[in-house]
DNA sequence: TGGGATTTGTTCGTATGTATT
DNA sequence: GAATACATACGAACAAATCCC
């Protein structure tokens, strides 16, 4: 693992934070400046941890433009999601294949961290945990590298859920975990690969069920789509038509 | 792809190329000052074009040291051959999906270059065509993301090529390459996943072949290996011993 | 083990480009 | 469309850490 200045290494992990947990909204802008001085340290190293967050796809940075918590488009998050699948197949045969108990406890006790997050109706620690499953189990397969290739995805993919799926809703149904544990267990690898796409897949059809951004970029889209909605449940109110982006 | 300025984007280019086609070899220093002079841009912008490569892994860069070509160790090579066997069998199966028959001539055309390269015992060109076929085969998955991390796991490959193989030599057996289209060209997923693990099996085989770092960095190992073939081919001449390493 | 050369990390002033009003 | 505010890019100079002999 690539080691950054002490003060660096804290302001990524803030900042990856924040991003995951939906703190820093998609498209939020990300000075220099103003990073460098909140975590005390000089925009050299400001910079440094913004590359790296860029590099694994959480900011997007254009020259002599402030940088901004990453926007991936549509096309991108499909893509994303297609990758982790594979990679995600790739942990759950190298981690059977190598199954120790402790295994299996540990991640149950995870699990139970997440009902209990779920139960206190902490959005922010259950969005964390749920992602944080799988790069515990990507650390079982024992392959470095696979489990930073993994956590890159899997923070993506809590950011696509920022930006396209319900605010505020975690990732994973913990069921669905425990199903996995359960084949596992059983060093039933088909089966636990089988259950590890289905679980991504409705992921992925949770977080790219609309078929529209849910933040304020596609004004037109969200417009039409409530005022669908609205129609449908009776029609009662009139909307007001908002500025209409210039077709291009 | 995130984008940078047209000066950093070139000396990115440029590293990348100079450590794929081994001229900068695993262990090189790369000063922030002598690359920014040497590329017309200030250390602010080699610092980053620094951090893009390290992000690829690429270059090693700790706090306070000067960044140097990266040294993976044997480990992390292995892991970088299974995380880069999964990648290319999605790559392959993906554009066998949506398979046209122009994508069969374009690789073939490819072929046609590697040999040709080949024949003219031009290893550095032949490095990089090696690799720039899985990268082709890759884009036609169109799948952005996954091309993306292909790269970066192909470029890998060649830096390990560097400091574990046998000096220039080139990364594939072509003949094996025009294996893999013909099995594309029939669409035959399975066929065609297993020929491109087989494949990088072979790579990986012959680039960690040696029991033991090709580069100055386990003396003892290079020196006993020496020893023994000269001792098997007769030991008519004796053998200096090098300064030993303390063992720790 | 020490000391000089090298290189990174920081700060400031200025210039240049971008965004906003 | 112009003017203003803002933020990044550059260059130089300096201190501190590291490398190398």
């Amino acid at each position: 693992m690539s080691k950054s200045s002490p003060r660096a290494e804290i302001a990524y992990q803030a900042l990856r934070q924040a991003i995951i947990e939906q703190a820093l909204l998609p498209g939020a802008k990300l000075p220099e400046d103003q990073i460098g001085a909140h975590f005390g340290m000089s925009r050299t190293l400001a910079r440094a941890t913004l590359a790296r967050l860029q590099a694994e796809g959480l900011v997007d940075a254009r020259p002599k433009r402030t940088a901004t918590v990453a926007q991936p488009t549509l096309e991108e998050a499909r893509d994303i999601f297609e990758v982790r699948k594979a990679l995600e197949r790739e942990a759950v045969a190298l981690t059977i294949k190598r199954w120790r108990p402790e295994y299996g406890a540990a991640l149950e006790g995870h699990v139970r961290e997440e009902n209990a997050a779920k139960a206190r109706r902490d959005d922010r620690v259950s969005i964390r945990l749920a992602g944080e499953f799988h790069i515990k189990l990507a650390a079982m397969s024992g392959n470095k590298v696979l489990q930073r290739a993994l956590a890159e995805l899997v923070s993506r993919c809590s950011l696509i859920l920022a930006l396209y799926g319900r605010p505020h809703s975690s990732e994973c149904a913990v069921n669905e975990h425990s199903q996995i544990i359960a084949a596992l267990r059983k060093k039933d690898i088909a089966g636990a690969t089988r259950l590890m796409e289905e679980h991504v897949g409705s992921v992925e059809r949770r977080a790219l069920l609309a078929d529209a951004p849910s933040a304020d970029l596609d004004l037109d889209a969200v417009l039409s789509r409530y005022a669908r909605t609205i129609e449908a449940s009776n029609a009662a109110i009139s909307l007001p038509v908002g500025r209409r982006k210039r077709s291009s």
